[in-house]
RNA sequence: GCCUGGGUAGCUCAGUUGGUAGAGCAGCGGACUGAAAAUCCGCGUGUCGGUGGUUCGAUUCCGCCCCCAGGCA
């Protein structure tokens, strides 16, 4: 029987609250390796507790990495991720040791194993300039002048999406190359062979209780504070780090607008759709990764995993 | 016990002069290449409390029963 090398990393995936950060540090300690962050909001130096930043117990018992490392000014991005998982990945294996690579961003997780598009970044003028470009036109308009250099990503893009659509022009007006084009060049970070991934996959009825549970947690845990704190930084209004789940609400409650539990009850539902969307994710963008469940006792097994070696 | 109001989607409710019903919220499905905890698209999921009756046809009208809320005793 042909025995499968061991997996230079490893990838853990799943949705929020479903006990990924557990399951990878038990990996990490099981074959002396070393975490790396793959979750957009755990990488902010801001609300740890909100985004369920693993605390000084996980990070003293192995190396964690672009955990609190981005600050909510700076423009983090799925490229600038990746720019750093490589270091961290090059720098891990340079020790001698396997990487764990654990979050729910799923787009941070493929753009390691399918790669990305090496797309200079864009200057903020262009950026406002096809920002622009959409209000004068309105969205027939400009998903027809898109058309004119990138019809593919014209036909793709769904309707309303004005995130995409201004992507896809910013990206003409900056390079002079299409977005879809580009993606035609995208080299992975990982080649085939020296990862494996898993699934994290819980009954759903269980994860959303455990998102509603640890949302509880986490205001009794001191989160209104770590909200006070960020809208006291007066951040501008687009940073991403305002869109993090319990954010809004919470804020809500702090400027005397909702009661704290109208606020939690907000965060909640807010986490469970996010949660629901990460599951439509991996159900269809990485079907073939294999799914890990709890046992009988609802916890993850690293031994079921299989270490290979 | 009597009177009144109510029992319709998971929740709060609307509605049908008798032709098997629809809003909001919740929920479900989907898309996804530098904001991805983002952004966007799609979908009512129902013994109309139960049971008899009238009727071609009852969730709707009538009888009885059950349950809930308030009032009177």
């Amino acid at each position: 029987m042909k025995r499968e090398a061991p997996p230079r990393a490893w990838l853990i995936a799943g949705p929020t609250a479903s006990g990924k950060s557990r399951l990878a540090l038990e990996l990490a300690t099981a074959i002396d390796g070393e975490i790396v962050n793959a979750d957009s909001m755990q990488a902010y130096a801001d609300l740890e507790i909100l985004t369920a930043r693993p605390g000084p117990e996980s990070t003293a018992a192995r190396p964690h990495h672009l955990y609190g490392v981005a600050d909510a000014r700076e423009a983090w991005s799925v490229g600038r991720w990746l720019t750093e998982a490589r270091r961290c990945l090059a720098d891990i294996a340079s020790r001698g040791r396997p990487a764990v690579v654990v979050g729910g961003t799923g787009l941070y997780l493929r753009a390691l194993t399918d790669g990305l598009a090496d797309i200079p970044s864009i200057p903020p003028a262009v950026r406002e300039a096809a920002a622009a470009r959409l209000t004068s036109l309105g969205e027939a308009g400009f998903r027809a002048e898109l058309a004119a250099f990138d019809p593919e990503a014209a036909r793709r893009i769904e309707r309303g999406d004005a995130l995409r659509l201004t992507r896809a022009m910013e990206v003409w007006l900056a390079t002079a190359r299409s977005l879809t084009d580009w993606r035609t060049d995208s080299p992975a970070a990982l080649t085939p062979g020296e990862w494996r991934a898993v699934v994290v996959d819980l009954p759903r009825a269980e994860l959303y209780r455990r998102c509603d549970v640890r949302l509880s947690a986490m205001v009794r845990g001191g989160a209104l504070d770590e909200v006070r704190r960020l809208i006291e930084r007066d951040l501008p209004a687009r940073s991403p780090l305002l869109k993090a789940l319990g954010v809004a609400p919470l804020a809500a409650h702090i400027r005397g607008e909702v009661s704290l539990d109208e606020a939690l009850a907000r965060a909640q539902t807010d986490t469970r759709r996010y949660a629901k969307r990460q599951l439509t994710w991996f159900r269809n963008q990485t079907p073939d990764w294999p799914r890990l469940a709890p046992d009988e006792h609802g916890v993850l097994r690293v031994s079921s995993l299989s270490l290979g070696a």
